[in-house]
DNA sequence: ACATCTCTACGAACTTCTTCGTATAGTCAA
DNA sequence: TTGACTATACGAAGAAGTTCGTAGAGATGT
């Protein structure tokens, strides 16, 4: 009911992630896409408890039912990076992303990005 | 014995947060700094754990042991931030430092900190 | 010595997460 | 109808994390 705001466990990201990269999925789709067939039992289990929680949601209409999930991956993000900048770095998303940029080489491609980003941002604080 | 390569718990980042700010410390004053004096055993076998895991070193010279960091913060960020980036990123950095970007401000000095990190990123790029 | 205070050690209860086995029911073909 | 297949539901076990109570050793003051 009350919907939690807890952020999702490993397990529960590692199903959201086949769910945004698919689409709306059966359990099977989901097993398969992980490389978890045989465990197909576990996967319906952890949907079963994502949707009680509100993390996906399940269509019944047919036999074999068809979850996809609650909420964007960019929303999804967004709140794992507060969540992570909250509890490791003070709160402070800057000095998060010094260490992400530190952490691992970006492509230059999304440095570029990450650069016209900022350059936008500073336009927009000049025209303020 | 293994040094298991796990993140730490919200529960043992919250002590190394402590720690880091605090140095050194005793069960009482980490008890103390997170408002937790009524929870001192609680502590207590928190940091216990946490040297058997080899998150803190343990000073036993004294009767009142000290407690320190194993590992600095910024290597434990740098793991923090690597293994969100892996989870929910797709491993990507830039594509975690974008999302961070928008999900809070950031500070004025930290972008700035952030165009220099760039800026310098940048003429090492052209130097090679 | 004695009471008292502070410290560590440790076990036990409880919660959450994850996995799996089994029960049960719908579907389809012969 | 029967058997094979596929689906959901559900309980229970195991692992990990968190909390707390209690025992007992060491220090301190009278």
């Amino acid at each position: 009911m009350t919907a939690a705001r807890r952020r999702p466990t490993d397990a529960e990201l590692a199903i959201l992630r086949v769910l945004w990269a698919r689409g709306p999925s059966t359990v099977r789709e989901v097993a398969e896409e992980m490389g978890r067939e045989g465990a197909y039992t576990t996967v319906l289990k952890l949907l079963q408890i994502m949707t009680d929680k509100g993390l996906v949601r399940r269509d019944e209409s047919a036999r074999t039912h068809v979850y996809r999930a609650a909420r964007s991956e960019r929303v999804t993000q967004r709140q794992l990076v507060r969540d992570l900048a909250d509890r490791a770095f003070g709160g402070s998303a800057g000095r998060l992303v010094m260490q992400a940029l530190a952490a691992k080489k970006a492509s230059p491609e999304e440095l570029a990005e990450i650069r016209a980003w900022l350059a936008e941002r500073e336009t927009k604080r000049e025209g303020a």
